[in-house]
DNA sequence: TATTGACTTGTGATAACATAACACATATCT
DNA sequence: AGATATGTGTTATGTTATCACAAGTCAATA
């Protein structure tokens, strides 16, 4: 039988790789983009993003206050959702509206527009390029009249890792 | 300088136009389709599809609710939400989920993906067609492996109406 | 006709997500 | 030090969405 998947090139977000790398330069390069631009990457809002940086998919803002709370800050809401719109704000991380959750950026300090592909099986999400698309929407927009400010682009399915799994089991599943 | 905007063709969402008419071919489309596909449009199904097409803006599940409470149907949450599922899960509306409403489908029973654009100032929604960003989407999945399900495209921004009135607006608008 | 089974609508309760308002602390600048 | 802006923490509340269960509707069929 053939393998659909086999000739791809599987994003880090679903597949086995050196993840300390990950965190290792992201961090990196996300102190370097705060320095450079006199933003205030404090305790808190650091600890947030590594937090995020833990792993290729997004957390609620509630699973990161349980976290922050364990660790000495805050118990209250505003503590997680203070971090994060900081975050946000500052191009260190996104957040992934169709699941409530936030994700910390694969390239901060670069002037990209991103796109998500969401893992409805393993909750996985991947950050690919989207300028392409961007530009594409920006055109459908402009023949309106409408000034984009800023876009949402996300896909829900499946990563290659699940589909893989899912072919093993031969049940027919059920569409949404 | 020439004027930006004069030269594009606004979309229904952000001009005058027969309203009436807009309402009467979607209801009369989304009848048809129900029809053809052997769907239960109820009372509160429809109801609540006529809710939302009496404007081009996205409304709350809530807001719907207190429609229907009004009218003599449920007051509870589930009322409202399995309505909207229902009109979502067959095309007869789509989720905004920027702003996280709902609003009735321009084009009920055509295959078509859509994406949309959200004015900021006026809360307007126009849903331009996304069949062309969709493939685009998809073959940046497609080269990680991963099956897309279903997709999210949205914009945020100022529609054409509330842009020439900010432009106005803009030489006494120096001081707070 | 009466039974059945799939589906729909309603309810109360609760979960999950997000912000308002205010007090106090800490950094920055003069 | 004093003035100003920013950040952190708190309590309280607002907003969005789902769960679990009872009762009603409808059509096929025994
Ligand atoms: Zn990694
Ligand atoms: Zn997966
Ligand atoms: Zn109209
Ligand atoms: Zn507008």
């Amino acid at each position: 039988m053939s393998d659909a998947v086999s000739d791809t090139e599987p994003h880090a977000a679903f597949s086995q790789h050196d993840h300390a790398h990950c965190v290792a330069t992201t961090l990196q390069q996300a102190e370097r983009v705060a320095t450079e631009r006199g933003l205030r990457l404090t305790p808190v809002r650091r600890r947030v993003l590594e937090i995020l940086l833990e792993r290729h998919s997004a957390m609620g803002a509630y699973d990161v206050l349980e976290r922050l709370a364990e660790e000495g800050f805050g118990h209250q809401p505003p503590v997680a959702y203070r971090a994060l719109d900081f975050l946000v704000a500052n191009g260190l991380a996104h957040r992934i509206r169709r699941i409530n959750a936030f994700i910390a950026c694969d390239h901060p300090g670069e002037a990209h527009h991103a796109a998500f592909l969401v893992c409805e099986t393993c909750n996985g999400v991947a950050e690919i390029p989207a300028d392409g698309l961007r530009a594409m929407l920006e055109a459908g927009a402009r023949s309106t009249g409408f000034a984009i400010g800023r876009a949402t682009i996300e896909a829900a399915g499946q990563c290659p890792e699940c589909r893989a799994r899912a072919e093993q089991g031969t049940d027919n599943e059920a569409q949404e």
